[in-house]
DNA sequence: AAATGACACAACCGCCGGTCA
DNA sequence: ATGACCGGCGGTTGTGTCATT
């Protein structure tokens, strides 16, 4: 079978996105949700067909900027401390399943885990292990080589993971349970008693690692859209609270879309079923 | 000030598993 | 059972920025 591309090539931009774009992925999204990632671009196209420049881009592409950068639920700025050790000892106990660690890091993105890993944390445990080298007995390189070669695994290969469940477990607790600002927790010490580190409420219970909560739609309530859109307006470009109200009257179009159509006075549109 | 190299990170690519007709 | 489509994942690349020479 030949799997048909994922998109039409033909037409279709590829690189950075601006932040026009963003505006159109953003309010498509708040406005409609995104069931269907490959019918997205076509839908914005239709809408936005009117202005200068549409989303010509793929579903996929529209997915990843989406979960990587625009998300309301991501956590800007740079890894604390204590984040970083997180993600040390998440790898120690799951290997490069990103997504995996990335669900036990609210806020922060399995893409930006990864950078964060490459970039960082990966130079600064080779440098731990050369320090090692110099410090350690020949039992600690082993122990070391060992956890590492185990955690080089596939999809699918995941048996020993099973095994270590209740320590990843407990990291999830205590990651669960941390505040915005997670300074005041202490990663290294973990138990594997989650009960215990967060209070008698079980955040993640389930035995699979995979079995983690689902992104929550209910997050767009009108007042956290508000609050997001004003906390975001720089990085979107626009100043919300001052340029638009925000409106959950449905005979009301949508505040992007108003606010579109009113930078280039074109009067409402009716919009077609999709 | 210009050239170069290193680094950080956003974005893309190809593959996989799940779902549905 | 099969093929087509879709979302998600990890690996990799491209590009912008910063530091150094």
């Amino acid at each position: 079978m030949v799997r048909a591309p994922c998109c039409e090539k033909m037409g279709l931009k590829k690189g950075p996105w601006t932040p026009e774009e963003d505006q159109i992925l953003i309010g498509y999204i708040q406005h409609f949700g995104h069931g269907n990632w490959r019918a997205l671009p076509k839908q914005a196209v239709y809408l936005i067909s009117y202005l200068p420049s549409g989303l010509l881009r793929c579903g996929k592409s529209c997915r990843l900027r989406w979960t990587n950068y625009l998300r309301p639920d991501i956590k800007r700025g740079n890894f604390s401390k204590e984040e970083e050790e997180a993600i040390i000892k998440l790898h120690e106990l799951l290997g490069n399943r990103w997504s995996a660690i990335a669900a036990r890091l609210p806020g922060r993105t399995d893409n930006e885990i990864k950078n964060v890993w490459h970039t960082h944390l990966k130079k600064r445990l080779k440098a731990d292990v050369v320090k090692t080298t110099n410090d350690g007995t020949q039992e600690d390189l082993i122990e070391i080589s060992q956890i590492n070669s185990n955690n080089v695994t596939t999809r699918g290969q995941e048996e020993h993971m099973n095994i270590q469940e209740p320590h990843i477990e407990a990291y999830s607790s205590v990651i669960t349970a941390s505040p915005q600002n997670s300074s005041e927790f202490d990663f290294s010490s973990a138990t594997t008693d989650s009960s215990v580190l967060t209070g008698g409420k079980e955040e993640y219970t389930d035995s699979s690692p995979e079995t983690l909560p689902e992104f929550d739609e209910g997050i767009w309530s009108e007042e956290l859209r508000r609050e997001n859109l004003v906390a975001n307006s720089d990085i979107w470009g626009f100043d919300f609270d001052q340029s638009v109200k925000l409106s959950v009257d449905e005979n009301n179009m949508d505040f992007w879309f108003n606010l579109l159509l009113k930078a280039e006075n074109i009067p409402t549109l009716e919009l077609p079923e999709f």
